[in-house]
DNA sequence: AATGGCCATGTAAACGTTTACATGCCCGCT
DNA sequence: AGCGGGCATGTAAACGTTTACATGGCCATT
């Protein structure tokens, strides 16, 4: 491994002059400076990040804690990680995976020292275990997490707000017997979720029907056996609003085992607005929350935290989201691609 | 910031027996492990990754370069990577769209030092560029990558293997004009899947038709356009074949939106087999490539070089395919989850 | 010509670990 | 009693940087 001190010795000058060169910092001889690239090139030497953090105590990495990998929504909040922080120049350290108290201790403790700072998404956690397991001065973003706490900075869907105008919109199309697939048990997500479809359908002057509510877990095969369930009631529902797009995937799935035509047999709607459900059959309506957004948004506060040291104002946002109405609901005549969808704002809380 | 300084002092003993405790090696008395323990708990002490790695030379870091993160190609490979490197307890780095040879070189120099060793997926890097980037002894596994030399570990996908099955599958349903979406130009996979689809045209007695061969880029928009100009032909194809499920997806929506029927007006079948290809409607044949153990193999190959400091036998991997025949392709009596698809395995190379 | 100041560069400490080697103690053997 | 050996622990160097401070040369000012 070539070091600087090898470079320093070749272009026939100190360590710290060639540290210098590299950085951009104190003043240096032009000729020096060209030799020093010259000879660096030559050797191949590259700063080593390790010898550098340790030095700086900056290591320009980031740690994104996230509970699972599996489909697009984790890929799309990803994905605008990624290349918010690229840009930045910053690195990404992922780690999934982490559905008790215990692994997101172990996670935590871990990432200490490796990044500069952490996004967090995680159903499970709460202020006193971060707390506990992190230093003050370590730069945190919670993303949808439901964390009393206003100690640190947040981003949140706004949960309660979207499947309530969902069940809603669901309603306006003369429906009286919606059905909702749960999100996962004791996931804030899904609890929110849950409470904007109860109020909704209370608002729209119906009771909220415990066998209208189905449990699953945010993934295709629960939506499946969920719509199943569904389909076994007497009377059916006549509409389904699923707590992600995942599981109305496996709803839509369900239905057409089972030759029920969509929306005419059973309206469905999701939630998310993942990039394939416009592409979908028929096209899912779901609520967007732009989730690639939702990825940038968490970066650039952290970045900002991070430059400030830890310093700042912390700031609890909600995200608004936004009605998409396609076929799936029964808005008709809407042709991917073609037209726009409709689209419907949901203010913010 | 608590250092292994503080603790020793804390715990009246050297800041060595300190680190033989952490680390479980040398002898030390059993009084004095509990001693340093307990302090160690009560000053809430974690050891720094940072001072670690530059005196052990190693981070228990691994790279994982992707060209993207769009879709679930992608999201599933990560997912199967960062299992394996927790369960070894070592973390991802991830860095993704390098797209270019300039990128894909800043990636490689930013990573030196951070990792134990490199997962590269990209179809543009070249041997030459990983030498002149990376140190001889840096362990790298190269994914899907079209590179000659036999001095890397490398994981590819039986791509020609698979689309020769799949468009023999789609001949032998009695199809006579099968299309194809290309994907990416430039693209190992997407050539490779290109060159089997012609050669079994051409082995079926065809001549495969250049009108018929369409471009695309791997996403579901591109796919979504290639279907439409596909739609303008005259006589139109009977079958196409997607280079990969997104954009045989987006070729669905197009299709739905012109009404027409699947698998009866054309059949359509995909490359990947991503998660909710069988959630589709009509559910999606495709060629199985086992995504998620793409990515547990190529950590398992990767930390397999690490621990034998890369002086292992570097190995070519091809990896076979699997067609999963479901109802896009007019496999009928199909139903989603009720009865296992049709499989049909086809030998590797 | 002596002095002061600035500029380019060098020196060395610090960052938090691991680990080879040194130290000193105790025990058992002759 | 003297000696060797093993065991628990301490000491200090090393890992690759950055950076505060020191140094020395040169130029301009008096």
């Amino acid at each position: 491994m070539i070091t600087i001190k090898d470079v320093a010795r070749e272009a026939g000058v100190s360590i710290a002059t060639v540290s210098r060169v590299f950085n951009n910092v104190g003043p240096v001889e032009e000729d020096t400076e060209r030799q020093v690239r010259l000879v660096a090139r030559r050797l191949k030497y590259v700063p080593n990040a390790l010898g550098r953090g340790l030095s700086t105590k900056r290591t320009d990495a980031i740690g994104l804690l996230l509970p699972d990998l599996f489909g697009e929504f984790f890929s799309e909040v990803l994905r605008g990680s990624d290349q918010t922080a690229q840009k930045a120049h910053h690195h990404l350290v992922v780690s999934s995976s982490h559905n008790n108290r215990e692994e997101i201790r172990a996670a935590l403790t871990m990432m200490r020292g490796r990044v500069d700072g952490l996004v967090i998404m995680s159903p499970h956690i709460d202020a006193e275990t971060l707390n506990e397991n992190l230093p003050q001065s370590l730069p945190v973003v919670l993303l949808n997490c439901h964390v009393e706490s206003n100690g640190f900075d947040s981003l949140n869907i706004d949960n309660y707000g979207g499947a309530f105008a969902m069940t809603q919109h669901l309603l306006w199309h003369g429906h009286t017997r919606i059905a909702i697939i749960k999100g996962t048990e004791r996931n804030i997500d899904a609890s929110e979720r849950l409470r904007g479809w109860t109020d909704a359908i209370t608002e729209g002057g119906g009771t909220p029907d415990p066998r209208f509510q189905v449990d699953g877990n945010f993934t295709e095969a629960s939506g499946f056996d969920a719509a199943k369930q569904l389909l076994a009631l007497s009377p059916r529902p006549t509409a389904v609003f699923a707590c992600n797009d995942s599981m109305a995937i496996g709803a839509l799935s369900a239905f057409r085992d089972e030759e029920i035509q969509i929306p005419e047999g059973v309206a469905v709607a999701g939630f998310d607005d993942v990039p394939i459900a416009s592409y979908l059959t028929p096209a899912l309506t779901s609520v967007q929350v732009g989730i690639h957004n939702l990825g940038i948004r968490a970066i650039e506060t952290l970045l900002h935290a991070v430059r400030n040291k830890n310093t700042h104002c912390r700031q609890q946002i909600v995200l608004p989201t936004t009605l998409v109405l396609r076929e799936s609901c029964g808005c008709t005549s809407y042709h991917a691609h073609v037209r726009d969808p409709l689209i419907q704002h949901i203010p913010s809380l």
